[in-house]
RNA sequence: GCGCCCGUGGCUCAACUGGAUAGAGUAACGGACUUCGAAUCCGUUGGUUACAGGUUCGAAUCCUGUCGGGCGCACCA
């Protein structure tokens, strides 16, 4: 809807306009404050020229009034664009709110290493990613979900020596005593019974095997990972191994060379990122010549941009935001633009448990489970709650309160518009072709809302996708239920002269209301 | 100490990226079922947008400073 208002605008004003959804809807379907704008421009008053747009828009048939109001421009759609446009998405309903667009972008997200499943902050990145990438899918962009393994360094070995010591303990009992840092939980000891299994029990004490048993491990506990994703309608379509990226190294390193981005100091290859705006220089390659964490990364960018997408999308942590600048220098300095990598950082989840800040620890053991969350709350709910917050503000809830599965959580609110919608149709005695039939011109003042708010979709997809702000969706769909549920509250609608009508109306809504919960990867409910 | 993010009713968050009277949910209180699902709806209370300046037609939003919080400041990943 809005492209088309626009282009009406632009064929008559030829600058950037900004078309807002006024606050009272007596003010119209549209406003645009542009005069304000031009006044600067031909430094006349903006409520003269706001009166002089009146004249040029009012008699195009896509508006039933146009008018000034302090300066603002209000744009009223008619009754016949309205209702063309409602048919149009109820018979092309996988068409609906969906965009044109036809970019290639990578989309990074989750990353998280193969050491231990997935924590309650981790779903925060995954949620936020995979909406990313919904939405940008629903718009046309052509995505690739690509999740980087950091299958190589200590971490891992760490994986692969806590493992040996897990079944040292556990399966061969013998008395261990584990070093501060090293992993413990449920998954090792779950781990450990498989290894004996696979392995025999002996390996545990066979230092020779230790590097197999890693290596196995990793791959156990990215399984684990995959199917925990998997739960909550997370997918990725590629894996990139950090491990096999550094066969690699000589050919980026040369490049990196040949660009004046290394100098040797103390026997140690450092990136001159301070060049490109990051504090100070970084070690790429250690004295004893093996590669640092970064060095991978440079190579995964590399190689990211030689597979030549139109854009780059990462999610990381909010705790690695002091990478960025160097990885866009390494970027840089390969002869990249750096530009075409946009990084979103998601912020911390912290936990309270009964109002107390509740602290986790992977090595400790004492993690919330990605998995336990969505045992408790379902993944619905998970995903709902998540979208809903901005991903770089920090945020905080309780774990009781995740565990309530009452009215206070929004998504059984909109699951519940749309459920009773279902129910209205199945009462009404009307079959699925009459109620097509019927033309939504003549509706009420509210029932006229309520369809423009529908019909609204599109615009908010592209609004979320582009600004990268996922809870512009969920935000649409709570006022959505909400001025739904009010209206079924004031109407009645079956028996009455307008049913046929009045039911069209609420397919639009039910259309939206499935289409807008699909996008954050939930399944419109029916039936509560 | 330096860098990044942030500070909005008691609590959790919005505010179309500079626009009209700062909005929802939750909590508190009071109302609405003989009626298509009351898992709903309506109303009341609650705000100097941390503070102080500045920019302009216009600021929660941009700039400067102060205060407060989170995260980072590895040759770990």
């Amino acid at each position: 809807m809005k492209q088309r208002v626009l282009a009406l605008l632009n064929s008559e004003i030829k600058r950037d306009i900004v078309l807002e959804k006024p606050r009272d809807r007596s003010f119209g379907h549209f406003a645009t404050p542009i005069a304000f704008a031009m006044a600067k421009e031909l430094k006349r008053s903006p409520i003269d020229i706001a009166s002089e747009l009146v004249e040029l828009f009012s008699k195009d048939a896509m508006f039933t009034n146009v008018e000034a109001v302090k300066g603002y421009l209000n744009l009223k759609l008619s009754e016949d664009f309205l209702d063309e446009y409602a048919s149009w998405a109820l018979a092309n309903q996988d068409e609906f709110a969906k965009g044109n667009e036809s970019s290639t972008i990578l989309l990074e997200f989750v990353s998280a290493n193969p050491t231990g499943p997935l924590h309650i902050g981790h779903a925060r990145g995954a949620v936020y990613g995979d909406t990313l990438l919904r939405l940008g899918r629903h718009l046309g962009h052509q995505i690739t979900a690509e999740y980087y393994v950091n299958d190589a360094g200590n971490q891992i070995d760490l994986l692969g020596t806590s493992l040996m010591l897990e079944g040292q303990a556990n399966i061969l009992g013998l008395d261990v005593e584990y070093p501060e840092n090293y992993y413990r939980g449920d998954y090792l000891s779950e781990l450990a019974k498989i290894a004996a299994d696979t392995y025999g029990k002996e390996v545990f004490l066979d230092a020779k095997k230790i590097k197999d048993v890693t290596l196995w491990a990793k791959d156990e506990v990215l399984k684990m990972i995959v199917s925990d994703l998997a739960a909550i309608n997370v997918h990725f379509d590629t894996f990139v191994s950090e491990a096999e990226l550094y066969n690699d190294w000589d050919r980026v390193m040369d490049i990196l060379k040949a660009n004046g981005g290394t100098e040797e100091i103390d026997g140690k290859q450092w990136l001159k990122s301070s060049l490109k705006g990051d504090e100070k220089d970084r070690v790429i390659v250690r004295e004893d010549g093996r590669p640092t964490y970064l060095a991978g990364d440079i190579i995964y960018h590399h190689q990211k941009f030689e597979r030549k997408y139109d854009s780059y999308i990462n999610i990381w942590g909010a705790d690695h935001h002091g990478y960025i600048s160097r990885v866009k220098a390494a970027i840089s300095f390969l002869g990249h633009d750096e530009n075409k990598l946009d990084i979103q950082l998601s912020q911390m989840v912290s936990l309270l448990k009964d109002g107390e800040p509740f602290k986790m620890s992977k090595r400790a053991g004492t993690v919330i489970g990605m998995n336990d969350v969505v045992e408790e709350i379902g993944s619905d709910a998970l995903r709902f709650m998540f979208a809903s917050k901005k991903s770089d503000t920090a945020l905080e809830f309780d774990i009781n309160d995740l565990k309530k599965q009452d009215s206070s959580n929004p998504i059984f609110y909109v699951n519940y518009a749309h459920a009773r919608i279902q129910t209205i149709l199945e009462k009404s005695e009307l079959g699925r072709e009459e109620i097509m039939a019927a033309s939504l011109k003549g509706l009420s003042e509210d029932a006229d809302n309520l369809l423009f708010e529908a019909m609204l979709l599109n615009e908010v997809v592209e609004d979320a996708f582009n600004s990268r702000q996922v809870q512009k969706v969920t935000d649409y769909l709570k006022g959505l239920a909400s001025t739904y549920h009010k209206f079924y509250y004031d109407h009645k609608v079956i028996g009455t002269q307008d049913e046929a009508k009045l039911l069209k109306l609420f397919l639009v809504v039910a259309l939206s209301i499935k289409t807008g919960l699909s996008l954050l990867g939930i399944k419109a409910k029916d039936r509560m």
